[in-house]
DNA sequence: TTATTATCCTAGTAATCCGATAGGGTAATA
DNA sequence: TATTACCCTATCGGATTACTAGGATAATAA
């Protein structure tokens, strides 16, 4: 399952896309239009800011804005923020990897060949969707 | 992430399908073999089972089998039963679907649209690989 | 200068889920 | 009739999730 983080997350990330992007938009005005708890979002947005994708610009008249153009800010980079790994289990993260405890064997473990496929496919759709696809 | 209860009872069901299909194996058999919880491996099979999957015979001699040819389990069933919808949001979700509170309008929603694309990739996935493909 | 606005940051918390265990009951076989 | 092995319900600690509280800090406007 998604977490409602990460799916706030993306959604304040392509309100921000649509707009004026020399504007900071405040928290309030993409809680109002986005249906997100204020105390909520504000802690995401933070995480993405942290994280290099947003800046931020206080007193009045602040909010916070992206920092790249969204058609260069691809969803794994959304989603390894908000969300961790892309990989269903830990043996066939790239980014995460972990072995397992009860698995001698990866090559001959049939959830590990199932989910590396699984992650081939989601990882393509994440790596060619970019924010300014999802703001059409 | 996927549960360990999907992982297990993947593990236990490719365990089976190699198997002479006639012969009951125990739950210990299949708790030594790949490491599980022999509880916790119990109530995994015991919801395949429920659900379709396995037959059992009790006492002496008794355990559990498939109940198809391991070509005829594909594991879109497997995953529904044990991990529950494909999507990764209920929204997009075929047997579960559910509408989200905050969004009024799905198709203008980003995430429904990403969504959507990686359930369809993970169904793909699911759909053409059956218990039969697990075992080599 | 000072009042206002809006982000920054740490903590905490209620609710839910997960992985596992307990402890019997029931049916089949030897 | 004893043993084996599945059947079933209930529980429980720990982790995670989805928030919320409350103040600190910085920028702007009067």
């Amino acid at each position: 399952m998604l977490s409602k983080k990460t799916k706030y997350g993306i959604k304040a990330l392509t309100f921000l896309a649509r707009q004026d992007s020399s504007k900071p938009v405040s928290i309030a005005t993409i809680s109002k239009s986005e249906n997100i708890s204020v105390k909520f979002l504000e802690s995401i947005l933070l995480t993405l800011k942290k994280n290099g994708i947003l800046g931020s610009k206080k007193g009045i008249g602040g909010g916070y804005y992206l920092l790249k153009n969204p058609k260069d800010v691809p969803m794994t980079t959304v989603m390894r923020i908000l969300e961790g790994p892309i990989a269903m289990v830990p043996c066939v993260s790239l980014n995460y990897y972990e072995k397992c405890d009860d698995c001698p064997d990866e090559d001959k473990c049939a959830v590990h060949r199932l989910m590396i496929q699984i992650r081939d496919n989601s990882l393509k759709v994440f790596r060619n969707t970019t924010l300014a696809d999802l703001t059409n």
